[in-house]
Formats: C-alpha cells, structure tokens, sequence
DNA sequence: TTTATTCTTGAGCGACTGCTCAATAAGAGC
DNA sequence: GCTCTTATTGAGCAGTCGCTCAAGAATAAA
C-alpha cells in the first residue's frame, strides 16, 4: 500500500531509452543497463521483468518524447505546415550529433528485432502508425488553413512524409551531406505545397 | 601454388549472407554461421579471418546481388525509367516474402553498426553510394531518351530515389499494406516523369 | 521497540559468445 | 611408395550473456 521513496521510474526509462537506442537491443548488456540507470539485476528484473519488457517501455517513452517535439514544432511555428518542415530539419538535421543515433529508434528496432519477438515488432508497428496519424492530423489542419489544395489526401500524404522521415534519417547517416539533406527536405515539402 | 579444391568461396559467402541479412551482425552466431555454411570454426577463421570480415564480403556479395537485379530490370523493360520502377516494384513488394528480410542489407547494418566498428561503417557508405550512382547513371540515360524533362538534374533525382527506396522498404515492414506501398511508389515516378 | 512488508543487493548459475590451436586428413610433387 | 605443404577438424578457452534468489537493508504499521 505505501508508496515507499523507490528509483524515479520515469528517468530510469529514459536513462535506458538512450542507451538503447544508442547500441540496440542486442548491443546492449544487462550489465551495460545496470551501470547506466544504476540499479542492480534483481531491482531491475523486479521492476521490469525482463530485458524486452524494459526495452518495450523505453520505445513508448521515445514515442512520446518524438510527439511532444513535433507538437512544439507546430505550436513554434504557428503553422501545421511549416511546424512539420521545421520538425524534419530538427529531427533529420539539427539533432543528429546530440541523439543517441541518427537513425529513428522505432526503424533501429523494426531492423533489428527478429519474428521470434512479436511483441516488440508488434509495438513499433503501432507506434509508427500513431505517428503516421499525427502527421495525417496536422496536414489536416494545414488543408483548413489553405496552406495545402484542399483536394489533397492527408491521410495519403501522411504516409508520404512517413516514407520520407525514415528515408532521410538514414540518408543522412549515409551521406553525411547536410545540405544536400536540407534541400531534400525542402523539395519534399515544396511538393507538398504544390499539390 | 596448387589450386587445391577447396570449398565453394562464392557459395559460402552467399549463404552466410543470406544468414546475416536475416539475423543481423549481432543476432548471427558464429554457430549458426558454422551451420549454415557447413564449415568448422577454424576453417572459417582461416578463411576470412573473423567474424566482422565474413560480414564484410556478404556485404559486398548482397550489393553485387543487388545491382544484378537493377540491371536485369532495366534490360528487361528496355527503358530506364520503366526499369527503375519495376526495381522498386520487384524489391520492395515482390521479393519482401523471399528475401531473408523486408529491409536493405546495408541500412540493416547502418543502423546495427556501433561506431567502433569503421570498417563495416564505412563500407556500406561505400556501397549505398555506389547505387545511387547507379541511379544517377540511368536516370542520364533516361534524360537522354526524353523519359524525363531535359533539364532535370539525375544526382538528385537518383539521392531522392535513394531515400525513397530505403524508406519504403521499411515503410513496406510497418504497415503490411501492398496497396498503400504500390500507390506510393506510382506517385514517386509520376513525380519523376512531371519534372 | 517489535513485527510485517517491501525493496535492494550482488554472488553466481548455466548457457552462450567469438575464437584458437594441436591433431589429423588430404592432396601435390617426386 | 614417401615427404612436404595445405586444408580441415572439433574440443575447449576465457569471457560475456540474461537472469535468479537467498540474504540483508529500509521503511511502515502496531
């Protein structure tokens, strides 16, 4: 019943959030875990249950830590349209050397996890598509505002910029081409416009 | 001096990628490998010396593989930019069932790969670069053919077919859905060809 | 303080990891 | 046949893996 003063479970997800999406599931011991959130095996497998579980809920922290960056792009912006664009130079661009990885961590994930771990595959599939429907919501948004034709399919264009997210994430860890990156992404959303 | 017969290199390269493209760099056991190959540990490790340069040569093996479709595709449709999108058709939706994984051998290992590994790292920068070249090589030929509008530039259209290939495959994992995935690239070549 | 309950600790289990190397087999040249 | 060289074998090393659990510390209730 009482509420003893335990570990501050949110920060500890955190904590474990950036180290795997850093290094992977696999690339990432227990041991690794236990220094990096500083806990030993038995608080974290009575907390957790496992490494997969506690993996699990690092993705949803990602997951919401990527929503509210895209609802600030919006709110900064005071427009869906260009709170989109400005979320992709954030993303693709800007916060490639601070995060743990260039690479989106859902897409790390997806690449990495095998079908013996349903759960996990299961969960970022899920996760993606609530992205997707945030971004369907917004183009929304931007076809109220006039900013897009209003004969333009959000739900379409959604997975279009789906596409483009993860496409470009990756190709700027290929290509190391910033500004080559920048006027992709200035292309993507010049044809969004367009429409 | 003597050509002693020895195992089949190419063929055992081939099958250890095949492996790797399925379980990752990490997820493949040098027992696993040891069984799909048919080969002892110390042969192995005479042969290729460890386990991350066996990785390499499948890499290199996965990217000849690959260039061999692209080729393929656009001898069989006999136009570049019909070749192209038949490529993206064939890998992205027709082989996703085959193929050991949905997902780019080489974006699988971008994204697994830690830093302290440069060499696997800086091979599939090499490697990505060189389809994209391939891109660019026949998006020219298609300028020259009067597919596409004259004054389109080919290395970025072929950096813009990169990212959607990458983030269509992934896109393919997530969402399950052939239509979808089929509508989206039909809106990437009309794009292509509305330049 | 005493008792009951919850939380934390860390030694260590059995399985698995990448890899080595002395022993053996299999050819090539004479 | 015989020697010399090269190829193959597989037991096993030292280290790491995910995880357990008996013991102890900490807090709450009485």
């Amino acid at each position: 019943m009482a509420n003893i003063a335990k570990f501050d479970r949110d920060d500890v997800i955190h904590k474990a959030m950036l180290l795997f999406w850093e290094k992977g599931f696999n690339g990432t011991s227990t041991r690794d875990l236990q220094q990096t959130i500083d806990m030993r095996p038995g608080s974290i497998y009575a907390a957790f249950g496992s490494k997969e579980q506690l993996y699990s809920e690092a993705l949803e922290c990602y997951s919401r830590e990527v929503a509210a960056i895209l609802e600030q792009s919006v709110a900064d912006e005071g427009s869906p349209l260009a709170g989109l664009e400005s979320f992709f130079r954030n993303v693709v661009i800007d916060r490639r050397d601070t995060n743990p990885s260039e690479i989106c961590m859902l897409v790390k994930t997806l690449s990495e996890v095998r079908n013996d771990q349903p759960g996990l595959m299961h969960l970022c599939r899920e996760l993606l598509k609530r992205t997707e429907c945030r971004f369907a919501g917004i183009l929304q948004q931007a076809i109220k505002k006039g900013e897009i034709a209003e004969h333009s399919d959000p739900r379409l264009l959604a997975k279009h910029l789906q596409v483009q997210m993860i496409g470009l994430r990756i190709y700027m860890k290929t290509s190391l081409n910033t500004e080559a990156v920048g006027e992709l992404i200035k292309s993507v959303f010049d044809s969004i416009k367009a429409h």
